[in-house]
DNA sequence: TGTGTCACG
DNA sequence: ACGTACGTGACACAC
């Protein structure tokens, strides 16, 4: 039988919206602020509804205009909330939507989308179709019958309930046709149907188990007896109108036409573009799936050295395929390799033991294209291959030009280079679990395809970073800063394990001890570590006065318990056991769980990823390890040179004060630092107009220091320093007059970044910063924010990069031993053995202060330890 | 998979 | 009326 599916496009469109808009919810939005909880919504569902097979379609919608039921009864949907304008703002959107996918959407002045699509479910019934109607609205049961099927979509819209008249009237033992007079026996609150008052949906039912009909009931209306029989004599009119009110015109004055509910075409580039604009990626994904590419391009296999012999030469591309993200343990699954002209796939196996391959990855003098040195090349050591002199990466330089697109998979990255020969990873892998290799045909080429687009983009994105000024920042900092980096991470840093044994140990008595504790005190047992059992444990069973409320619940973080201290007992010890459950899971069992059989922990560190420019680290992060406190503090004691070597340790001090200062050009801060002053201190003498300072005036200028590179706002200083907001504004006045350059920096860098679109550093890194143009408050400052911080933090970044490659020149062009483990922000820790520890002493802080020239000094201190917590 | 929490610069 | 400092990563829990 001939399918025809109609959709109440308002009510799917409406629980959309409610379904992610739900109390406390942060509404989805692109990075401009554009609304998109609705749409996505709408999309996921209407996805499951229309299908390929679908061949003819219609969504009905309803207008802003009166409809007949305003005519005849002027209270219709009176009292009903407003559409919220979050919502509103996606209608066009969702209409958008449709259209691109080809499903023909019909609205007229005057109807409601109900009266549309039951008029087109008895049109199209009677020309012999099944219907298949799509809402969430319980009124249009009414139209159920042995050609007409509702779908009510549930709550989580995850699946809808299936109407035909046999389950209709297994779920409401009634027919279709009292549905009808169902609701106008019971009402309607949400369309301001009175029904008659005083019945409800039990006694509807009743009624019309025993009487079958409205007006059956009443006719019959004297035999029932006592208030309800009352009732129904007094309100007859009310039921008769809205018994009016909620039938569903199924012979409404409509000029569409059955034929005209043939599904179109899906655009599919036109969607793909829709979808990438408004940032919903994952039906980006999916379009793609179906949709495999063009093969107009072919790649050959290379089974044996011969016929590699013949494709190496200098400038191919090169890209190597990883199983796993960690590249430290996982295998290989091909190699792509292009010259631009012909396309070639290696297998692994055959990579890995070619001996032209070996030499040719590793030939100091030939020159290479890739994506994501660094990967490739730590992958390598441990095959104890090299891979040498790339002088083009695909990631660092869509990084360079784009910092936001560091985070982002290989197809995204080139999509955004307008390069869209190339499918997701995860379309052609899976992901999680179910991630593995697909036929061997579909990967290969996927993989030649990576080495495609690295070669085809190459002279683009060198153009690009030229009329940036940035090719300086890929040639001489980031791609050398790649083979600094893959030397650290591959060297490891070696973990003492006898002190991971007795630290673990010791944690995990001290964890039970306390947990024991806590539960007598609470008087009952329960998970201390979930934020949800604690709360209710504190604030309802202890009835402990609380403080701010999460989304789910109570909050229970340290500033929180802090507060609790002196009512009662139980807080102090759920301190320590927050503290050291952090210690030990964190980093005893984070360790562990990273540990190497070199005994060693190898660390990632992410070149391409902060939007900055800073370097992150994981698996395990080695950025995080505690310091502030004594008790965490003593986990460094886990970080060992290897034997008969040191470790040592050199910090810049305050390098983002004395980056601001240069920058800004702020005399009174150059002069501070250039005297050697105790920087804060001497903000405090200034603000303070004194010369001897107290601690809390140290304490207080310090929170301004840092405010200032984070983008300071009185309310958050107030909180930090324990003042009022004005009292903190007028500090804030204050310090800005003391330094009335930080002030004009301040206005100058938002104009620049709000003209620009984009702030940069002293080496020319880029942070484009869209949250600017957003129409949203909160986005917006943040824009703001960010534009103060970004040149501030990423060239103390840039300057600690240049740092790293100077040194390890100077290391290898000396062939000393010691060599570059650590890099922590604003801090270096090499390996140094005995013998080279003096020159290193030397060496290492003046490498890091001569690394840039600034119009102040750049300070830095240095220290020596047989393991890291006796660095500082 | 999202949330709360907390470790670092 | 509203928000409420920049940049990260990892863990446990709850759904």
């Amino acid at each position: 039988m001939k399918k025809m599916i109609l959709i109440d496009g308002n009510s799917i469109m409406f629980r959309a919206y409610y379904a992610t808009a739900y109390p406390g919810a942060k509404l989805m939005q692109t990075g401009q602020g554009i609304y998109t909880n609705a749409l996505f919504a709408f999309v996921g569902m209407f996805e499951k509804i229309i299908t390929e097979d679908t061949t003819n379609a219609l969504v009905a919608f309803d207008t802003k205009e009166p409809t007949k039921r305003h005519e005849v009864y002027k209270e219709y949907k009176a009292g009903r909330i407003k559409m919220p304008e979050e919502l509103a703002m996606q209608i066009p959107l969702i209409n958008q939507y449709i259209e691109l996918t080809g499903v023909p959407i019909y609205s007229k002045a005057g109807y409601e989308a109900d009266d549309i699509i039951g008029t087109m479910a008895k049109r199209c019934a009677k020309d012999g179709y099944h219907v298949e109607i799509y809402s969430s609205d319980r009124d249009l049961l009414q139209l159920v019958d042995d050609r007409i099927t509702v779908n009510l979509l549930k709550k989580g819209m995850r699946e809808v309930a299936r109407f035909d008249p046999k389950t209709l009237f297994e779920t409401y033992q009634l027919t279709h046709e009292q549905m009808i007079d169902l609701k106008a026996l019971m009402g309607d609150t949400s369309d301001n149907i009175p029904g008659i008052p005083g019945v409800g949906e039990k006694t509807a039912v009743k009624l019309l188990q025993e009487y079958e009909t409205l007006e059956n009931v009443l006719e019959h209306k004297d035999e029932i007896k006592g208030k309800l029989g009352e009732r129904i004599k007094e309100h007859e009119e009310l039921a008769k109108l809205s018994k009016q009110l909620v039938t569903i015109d199924v012979d409404a004055d409509i000029e569409c036409q059955i034929s005209d509910l043939e599904k179109g075409e899906v655009k599919t580039s036109e969607l793909i573009t829709f979808f990438q604009n408004l940032e919903l990626h994952v039906f980006v994904k999916k379009m793609e799936e179906p949709t495999a590419k063009m093969e107009s391009w072919e790649y050959k296999v290379i089974e044996d050295e011969h016929e590699l012999g013949k494709i190496l030469k200098p400038e191919l591309a090169i890209h190597f395929e990883l199983s796993d993200y960690n590249y430290h343990k996982a295998e290989l699954w091909g190699v792509g390799i292009t010259d631009g002209k012909h396309h070639y796939f290696l297998s692994p196996d055959f990579a890995l033991t070619s001996i032209n391959f070996q030499m040719y990855l590793s030939d100091e003098s030939i020159k290479k294209f890739t994506y994501d040195y660094k990967a490739a090349k730590v992958f390598l050591l441990w095959q104890n291959m090299e891979f040498n002199n790339v002088v083009f990466d695909l990631l660092l330089s869509a990084y360079l030009i784009n910092s936001h697109l560091g985070k982002e998979e290989f197809k995204r990255i080139v999509s955004n280079f307008d390069y869209e020969d190339i499918l997701y990873d995860d379309v052609i892998y899976g992901k999680g679990a179910k991630k593995g290799l697909p036929e061997k045909e579909i990967y290969e080429r996927h993989i030649a395809s990576k080495a495609k687009a690295i070669f085809e983009l190459r002279d683009p994105l060198l153009k690009q970073l030229k009329e940036q000024e940035q090719l300086h920042l890929l040639n001489d900092l980031e791609i050398p800063l790649s083979e600094v980096l893959a030397e650290m991470e591959y060297s490891g840093l070696l973990v003492d394990q006898n002190e991971l044994k007795i630290q673990g140990k010791d944690l995990k008595e001290r964890l039970e001890t306390l947990e024991k504790e806590i539960h007598e005190l609470a008087g009952i047992t329960f998970n201390v570590s979930s934020p949800k059992q604690l709360g209710e444990i504190l604030f309802e069973k202890l009835e402990l006065p609380h403080g701010k409320k999460t989304k789910t619940g109570y909050s229970t973080n340290v500033e929180v318990l802090n507060d609790l201290q002196k009512h009662h007992p139980i807080i102090e010890k759920i301190l320590d056991y927050r503290q050291l459950s952090k210690l030990h899971s964190t980093y005893i069992e984070g360790v562990r769980q990273n540990l190497f059989e070199d005994g060693k922990v190898h660390t990632i560190y992410m070149q391409a990823l902060t939007t900055t420019g800073r370097l992150s680290s994981l698996d395990p992060n080695l950025q995080n390890i505690p310091i502030r406190t004594e008790e965490g503090r003593k986990i460094r004691k886990l970080f060992i040179p290897e034997e008969n070597k040191y470790l040592l340790g050199s910090d810049y001090s305050q390098i983002e004060l004395r980056v601001l200062a240069d920058m800004a050009n702020v005399k009174g801060l150059i002069e501070a630092f250039n005297h050697h002053e105790d920087i804060h201190t001497k903000t405090a003498q200034e603000v303070f107009h004194v010369d001897e300072v107290n601690s809390e005036q140290r304490r207080a200028a310090k929170a301004v220091n840092f405010g200032i590179i984070y983008g300071i706002g009185a309310w958050s200083l107030s909180e930090d320093i324990n003042v009022t907001p004005k009292e903190a504004q007028a500090f804030i006045d204050q310090y800005l007059s003391i330094y009335p350059e930080i002030k004009d920096y301040m206005e100058n860098i938002v104009n620049f970044a709000k003209e620009n679109k984009y702030v940069e550093t002293i080496m020319k890194r880029r942070r484009y910063i869209p949250e600017l143009e957003s129409p949203v408050y909160t986005q917006r400052s943040f824009g703001e924010r960010t534009a103060l911080n970004a040149p501030i933090q990423g060239s103390a970044a840039d300057i600690l990069k240049k740092a790293m490659v100077d040194l390890y020149q100077y290391l290898k062009k000396n062939k000393k031993q010691s060599k570059l483990i650590l890099q922590v922000h604003d801090e270096l820790i090499l390996e140094v053995p005995e013998s080279e520890l003096e020159e290193m002493k030397e060496v290492v802080p003046k490498m890091m202060s001569k690394a840039i020239q600034l119009k102040v000094e750049l300070e830095t201190s240095c220290d020596v330890g047989t393991n890291w917590y006796e660095l500082k």
